[in-house]
RNA sequence: GUGGGCGUAGCUCAGUUGGUUAGAGCGCCUGGUUGUGGUCCAGGAGGUCGGGGGUUCGAGUCCCCUCGUUCACCCCA
């Protein structure tokens, strides 16, 4: 193949139309349910203060090396980055606009990371997702997950499981640091038996070393203690509150003691949904939970905040593995057909389309065998062909597609006739 | 960042142990007389084999580098 002057950059792509078309469809079924739930979208900037990333969490990758920063020509300059997620974002516009809560909003976007590519890994890749900012009541946790599973119903995806945890809360009033003590405790006296990439984890985040996918670690990390039995009165009760409600809407789930999600910021529920048509590597299809001091890192009033973020990128991939939502159909309604010139074929398309139908024409004063075939082509279920009789009539031919049946038709009527044909 | 696979026309792929003008299907274009698609028939355009270097009388076919892609690790969506 010869090489083209450019190419899209290493781990991007171009999204071409019909595939295109499926991704638009896909958010608009978000967009639509996440409405129906009470939320109102946020169009947050695609680039932030790199700050605000950095409360992400210094220990994880998504911070220390896969972001994309650079320096915007300000005097002193400013240190900016491409956001590598969204919910920092939207508590840095909680923090900065105080909306009175509970604040529901969803979102969708383009997000960045400096990664190495693979299938179902991008580094710009789309995610959907909502944040409920300002409500601390496991309710609200429920709604969270229970939209997030129907919207996976509503594709048509059968095979999603859904994963569920408690972190507990960091901090004095929390038994996190209890937790990581007696974990730290445990994987301390099983170094040797430890992968050597789990021993620098376990120096940079111990918790997450309970996400090791290594065989050689898993009879260790099997033996761990888990939070779950280290969670404090109020995480408990939190914890058994939102399983009680997710059983109540018959949402199946399963408890995951070993589910660490790769922010920092994370506490109390925690959750992921994992696509198992999908191959293990990139099954992970969305994930969300708890994170109750975002905000007030960021700046703003202390302030509960519980969310989902999913990735639409792998979503579609599944919907591939499992053949489910295909991509809509885009055919216009009318093809026209011009001999004369194509003069006529713009007048007739401009008086379709202000009539509210589709009209598509070919370029180029092709032959009529050649522009029956873009029609055909097109999917239109009509074409209007206009040759030198039509014009010395001061008509045209209305053509059904499917049958072959074609008739004379005054261009004033035209957009009438369409408009009756296409609600029958 | 580490390791493995792959990279031939727009797409999906064939290309014997290195050897004449690199092939197929699909798609695309043009025809098959008198203005008409989906079937059929006949022509045609389009690759120098991801890029660069090397070995060789000669390389798509071997070696090195590089880019891309893919898989695993890592991480995550």
């Amino acid at each position: 193949m010869a090489e083209p002057t450019f190419r899209a950059p290493k781990g991007t792509r171009d999204i071409l139309a019909p595939d295109s078309t499926r991704l638009r469809a896909l958010v608009g079924e978000f967009a639509l349910q996440a409405g129906h739930n009470g939320f109102g979208e946020v169009i947050s900037p695609i680039f932030e203060d790199l700050g605000v990333f950095k409360r992400l969490g210094e220990s994880t990758d998504v911070v220390s090396k896969e972001m994309f920063d650079f320096f915007d020509k300000g005097d002193p300059p400013q240190q900016l980055a491409l956001r590598p997620e969204l919910t920092a974002g939207i508590c840095r516009a909680y923090a900065e606009h105080r909306p009175t809560p509970p604040w529901k909003v969803w979102y969708e976007g383009p997000q960045f990371r400096y990664e190495q590519p693979q299938a179902g890994r991008y580094r710009q890749f789309t995610q959907v997702g909502v944040e409920i900012l300002g409500a601390d009541d496991p309710q609200a946790d429920i709604d969270v997950i229970v939209l997030g599973s129907r919207f996976f119903k509503s594709l048509g995806l059968r095979q999603v499981e859904l994963a569920l945890n408690s972190l507990g809360r960091p901090g004095d009033l929390g038994s996190r640091r209890a937790y990581e003590q007696a974990l730290i405790e445990h994987l301390e006296q099983n170094r040797s038996s430890l992968s050597s990439q789990a021993l620098v984890t376990l120096e940079r985040n111990p918790l997450r070393v309970l996400d090791s996918k290594r065989e050689q670690d898993s009879e260790v990390i099997a033996r761990a203690p888990v939070m779950v039995d280290f969670l404090d009165d109020e995480s408990a009760g939190h914890f058994a509150a939102v399983r009680a409600g997710l059983d109540a809407v018959g949402i199946a789930y399963e408890i995951s003691p070993r589910l660490v999600r790769g922010l920092d910021y994370y506490t109390r529920t925690a959750f992921e949904f994992a696509a198992t048509a999908l191959p293990g590597a990139q099954n992970a299809v969305g994930g969300g939970g708890r994170y109750d001091g975002l905000v007030e890192d960021l700046g703003g009033p202390p302030t509960p905040g519980i969310g989902f973020a999913l990735g639409v990128d792998r979503i579609l991939l599944a919907c591939d593995a499992e053949g489910v939502f295909e991509s809509p159909p885009s055919a216009v309604d009318v093809f026209v057909v011009d001999v004369t010139g194509g003069t006529e074929a713009l007048k007739v398309c401009e008086l379709l389309r202000e009539a509210g139908i589709a009209a598509d024409r070919s370029y180029g004063g092709r032959s009529m065998k050649a522009q029956m075939k873009a029609a055909h082509r097109s999917g239109a279920p009509f074409a209007v062909i206009v040759g030198e009789d039509e014009v010395v009539a001061g008509e045209v031919t209305l053509r059904d597609m499917g049958d072959g049946g074609q008739r004379r038709v005054a261009p004033s009527l035209l957009a009438r006739e369409l408009t009756e044909k296409r609600t029958r």
